[in-house]
DNA sequence: TCTGGGGTCCTAGGACCC
DNA sequence: TCTGGGGTCCTAGGACCC
């Protein structure tokens, strides 16, 4: 049996938890550059908003309402994570951290009969410890233990556990779920599902094999076994190594001039290169993009890639944004308005593992060390506190973060006081 | 005025090889 | 009229996830 473990409403539930007065009060958690609304509490689900829509098009319900409005924290948000995370290691072995708020659980080992008890215990232990509410839900595969998690939501709230062991709560979790709910039915396969008469996950378990191997590829025969009870997604111990790694933003505003766009290609390069480090990785090539604003029908529309070739693997960040900048120079073109602008380090391998060129003039020794007291000092002083000058001085493609929260949890001036 | 960011996997088709 | 057969590798694009 599988436990998924998702806590509800997660950022919102975050900033929730270090500010009790918005208890009971709608909250909604603002994407990067407070764009949209990508975390609601269930008051401000209640309100009817969307998740994704652009915050232009809520703002006089989120008025209206006394909706708590919060830029969002991932900081916050990714060291709170790591705390419930801990805690369901506590308790179980086998943990695959699944995204920032949900984990499966392995729970092979388990007496069948202890598994709701063993549940509840959980949810007790992450409540009291991190004061966020969570949902499990339990079943025989990953898929069918998505499915039980949406139902405890949905259905049992006030437990916020659902166990589906038997073939007749199996059953019973496969009619009451929608087909367009279904872990790895997406728009476009719902809608294809629905335009032949599925409506829910019990309908697409009726279809022949073959026919959902035609037309899903083996994605969708996958996901038959997963719902007829047959485990078809591989169990991850470990997070798999990285094949890519990027960094991208939209601008604060839209910007025309190549010496302010340098400016974040050398940050997001830099960003690039520290998560290489961290996950001791080089990447043999470095791709930046850059577009316009596509919702600008009025605006002329340009988009452009390349990919740079490094002549040894590399995660040395002078050496990264020196090539990024290179590839920005190389698609740029004046006369427009652009929106955003990414760096992706690709084809990594180990650290370890590093082909040495022949005609490599670096002194990549120097370029470790140097790299290496970069780290120390920003993990030491605050993030950026060491930066490169081709960052700049000027914000123009700084991101928008209007509300954002303290970050309680791991920055010593942002700590709470408390008066007794 | 204002629309996120970061990933994965799969398939088809083209280039190239013998 | 008729124009080989079998591989591999790479890329672009589409679908999905949170």
């Amino acid at each position: 049996m599988i436990a998924l473990v998702d806590c509800n409403n997660f950022y919102a539930s975050v900033e929730r938890m270090f500010n009790p007065a918005l208890k009971g009060r709608p909250i909604v958690v603002l994407s990067n550059n407070d764009g949209c609304a990508i975390a609601r509490s269930d008051e401000a689900k209640a309100l009817g908003i969307e998740m994704g829509t652009p915050a232009f098009k809520i703002r006089e319900t989120l008025a209206k309402n006394n909706v708590a409005i919060f830029s969002s924290n991932y900081t916050l948000y990714g060291s709170m994570s790591e705390r419930v995370m801990k805690i369901l290691k506590s308790f179980v072995p086998k943990v695959e951290v699944y995204s920032i708020d949900e984990a499966f659980l392995d729970l092979s080992n388990f007496p069948y009969t202890d598994l709701f008890e063993l549940a509840i215990k959980i949810r007790e232990s992450i409540t009291s410890q991190t004061g966020l509410p969570i949902s499990i839900g339990i079943a025989p595969t990953k898929t069918l233990a998505k499915m039980a998690n949406r139902y405890a939501k949905k259905c049992k709230k006030e437990v916020g556990v659902h166990v589906a062991s038997s073939k007749e709560r199996i059953d019973e979790l496969l009619q009451f779920t929608e087909i367009g709910d279904v872990w790895g039915i997406g728009p476009q396969y719902r809608q294809f599902l629905k335009g032949h008469g599925f409506k829910t996950a019990a309908d697409l378990l009726k279809a022949p094999e073959e026919w959902v191997r035609k037309e899903m590829t083996v994605m969708g025969q996958r996901l038959l076994y997963e719902l007829k009870g047959i485990n078809a997604i591989e169990w991850e111990d470990k997070a798999p190594a990285k094949k890519n790694i990027c960094t991208a933003r939209s601008f604060g505003a839209l910007l025309t001039h190549i010496a302010d766009i340098s400016q974040a290609v050398a940050s997001h390069a830099a960003t690039c290169a520290r998560k290489l480090r961290k996950d001791n990785t080089c990447a043999k090539e470095v791709h930046v993009f850059l577009q316009t604003n596509p919702y600008r029908k009025e605006d002329k529309q340009y988009m452009a890639g390349i990919t740079m070739k490094l002549p040894v693997a590399s995660n040395c960040s002078t050496e990264i944004i020196k090539y990024a900048g290179k590839a920005l120079r190389l698609i740029f073109r004046p006369g427009f308005q652009y929106l955003k602008v990414g760096v992706m380090v690709q084809d990594i391998v180990p650290q370890n593992q590093i082909q040495l060129g022949l005609f490599d003039t670096r002194d990549r020794k120097k370029d470790a060390m140097l790299m290496q007291a970069l780290d120390n000092s920003n993990t030491t002083y605050g993030k950026d506190i060491i930066r490169y000058g081709t960052h700049g001085y000027g914000k123009k493609w700084k991101l928008r973060s209007a509300m954002l929260s303290p970050c309680f949890t791991t920055r010593i001036d942002h700590i709470m006081k408390v008066k007794s």
